[in-house]
DNA sequence: ATAATATACTTAAACGTTAAAGTAACCCTC
DNA sequence: GAGGGTTACTTTAACGTTTAAGTATATTAT
């Protein structure tokens, strides 16, 4: 069908090699021939057999990648493009080849991520969305081929950790809140099998036990999902005494939640504060705007990549790559209503908010 | 670096190709070589290398798939990954490889889409969003294999179109204003460089003119970008005789045109109605909640495949797939305010609403 | 018993490319 | 004018697999 090297060298009257050589520019030909090959190339359409190419030089370019977008998944779908996006324009920069794979498949039964990647000799892999109990956790661990992981953290030697900084993302939020007067500030969190649960539980509560105020009857745990956030929402509205503001560990949560208190009739955000995590995009639109922790997903995805490729070219044994996230302030958090506290805090705050 | 067929059969100390044969579970082999060799394979920790595969077989089992999600594309985001799910879907069970190019880079400036995609030798191409100035469509027209592109038509030997039913949706849009009394009905159009825009264009116009209602002042035409949807609607607040309803040919730009009316305390839908096109998840959380006709975007990455592969196969020689769009009821548009009409319509549309 | 057939392999070539090693032809140097 | 170096190629093998064709042995049919 299409024309080859051997082709080129026929009609010219010279050796394969010599076309092959004088194709990739290399210095021991002539720029006579090469003009020549170069021209003949186009008279005979030729394209290069990246296959060939690959087997014969046992570099297969490709980087496998695996997007876990069920439902219950850590991030969103609004996040998930993001991720791709930036991976893809680090990739192709770099004349890698990305090669997804869906994760709900039933192949995956039989193969493992691993073993796809193996077969296609794919020289690293990227996983997003990654639960803590995946089965196939210890073949990963024990790659002998580089990756990424985003979110979710798994020891070594050949696994990289690029992540948001969520000590940091938890912070942001907390100290916004705290300075908004908030004292009584409930969390809900996503499942258990996702790194960043962990992470964000802990760094809420470290936060909160030096402030002295921390309640382990405030932190709720939900799936990542809307009716997670509705239903803990449901279950922070029973308690005799309500928090002030609540930090959601995921966007669409949060969205789950609003909605709980608005059919309940709160008003937000005067009645209560929340602060989401994520910024996905329709936070933008709810009523009222949800002030939230950005991720850099764009950044999170050409640094999995990076990682990779540093790991091949044996530079720098970086494993860990934490993107700093930001508070994006909008309109669902205020400060707090002081007849809503105890009389205490009431008389403490009172005063710092005279001024 | 890992085995291959031949650390198996040397171990076996049989052929290489009995080996290839033993794996591949041909007839003729015994059952019991068969057994040593799976067995051994297990023990080298064989894994097939694809590549060598892919080079003798003269078979990619790939599909090359672009997405375009530039900011003025014609889908959003949501939808952009949504495409993707069908595609992976359809293509692992398929046994067929997905790799994704991104369109921004600059390494299109120098090869084209199909260049890219002879290189590695993929058999299809999917496009996603593909304007129709784009500078390849030359040769997406002449391409020697299969491509589908998705909401764009282009006519060629060996390309395949598939889109949702632009024309029903159009209609289900319009019956539907038309049922709840509206008979000044505006549009808010997306760019002419894409496909779908023309298409709904027609639709309206062919629905209105139908209806002797049809008024080409009442159409504006954005981008499929948030801004140019408000853009268009302060366009329509100047006008001196306000439509009852807008068909927005995005949801995007019905977000836009929403936050546009809003400004302008408008209240929606009472003041105005507004029906959407996508379905994106936002609409389900603004403000009123968006009606729209919500497309299956899904089953148009999973169409898009499988037309390709039906190519491959040469089998039935269809081209062409249209999805059902279907009507999603929320509550951005509701019953004509007849106040707001002229004397004739008004009675006509009173005497239908008394009963 | 002989020929035809089936079974279970082996041999050899091929896929399109690259890379290491080889080789002529030419130029320069002392 | 012999030796060394450079230039511009060619030759050959290799990458890991599949497949068509070949072959030896066993089985069956007549």
């Amino acid at each position: 069908m299409s024309s080859n090297i051997k082709d080129i060298a026929r009609k010219l009257g010279i050796s394969a090699a010599a076309v092959s050589k004088a194709l990739n520019n290399r210095k021991d030909i002539s720029e006579k021939l090469k003009r020549k090959v170069r021209e003949t190339a186009r008279e005979l359409d030729y394209t290069p057999n990246s296959i060939a190419k690959r087997l014969v030089t046992n570099k297969s370019n490709t980087i496998g990648v695996f997007i876990f977008s069920r439902q219950e998944s850590t991030f969103s779908k609004d996040l998930g493009l993001q991720f791709l996006g930036g991976i893809l324009e680090e990739a192709n920069t770099s004349d890698y080849d990305i090669v997804l794979f869906s994760t709900d498949s039933d192949l995956l039964n039989e193969k493992s991520y691993i073993e796809l990647c193996k077969e296609r000799r794919a020289e690293g892999a990227i996983f997003t969305g990654l639960r803590l109990d995946d089965p196939h956790i210890k073949k990963i661990k024990n790659s002998t081929f580089p990756i990424s992981i985003i979110d979710t953290y798994i020891e070594g030697e050949n696994v990289n950790f690029v992540s948001t900084d969520n000590k940091l993302g938890v912070r942001l939020a907390l100290d916004y809140l705290w300075e908004l007067g908030h004292r009584k500030i409930a969390m809900i969190n996503g499942h258990k099998y996702a790194q960043v649960s962990r992470e964000r539980l802990n760094a809420y509560q470290n936060y909160l036990e030096e402030k002295e105020v921390y309640d382990e009857r405030l932190v709720f745990t939900g799936d990542f999902t809307e009716v997670s956030g509705y239903r803990c929402a449901e279950k922070i509205m029973k308690l005799k005494k309500l928090p002030t503001a609540i930090f959601i560990a995921s966007d669409l949560m949060a969205l789950g939640a609003m909605k709980a208190f608005k059919e309940s009739s709160f008003k937000l955000p005067e009645d209560i504060s929340i602060i989401g995590f994520d910024n996905i995009s329709t936070g933008e639109y709810i009523e009222p705007r949800l002030t939230t922790i950005g991720q850099d997903a764009v950044g999170m995805g050409k640094w999995s990549i990076r990682l990779i490729l540093n790991k091949l070219k044996k530079e720098e044994p970086q494993k860990k790559y934490l993107l700093k996230p930001k508070l994006i302030i909008r309109d669902s958090c205020s400060s707090v209503n002081i007849n809503r506290l105890d009389g205490e805090l009431k008389e403490t705050l009172e005063s710092k908010f005279k001024k």
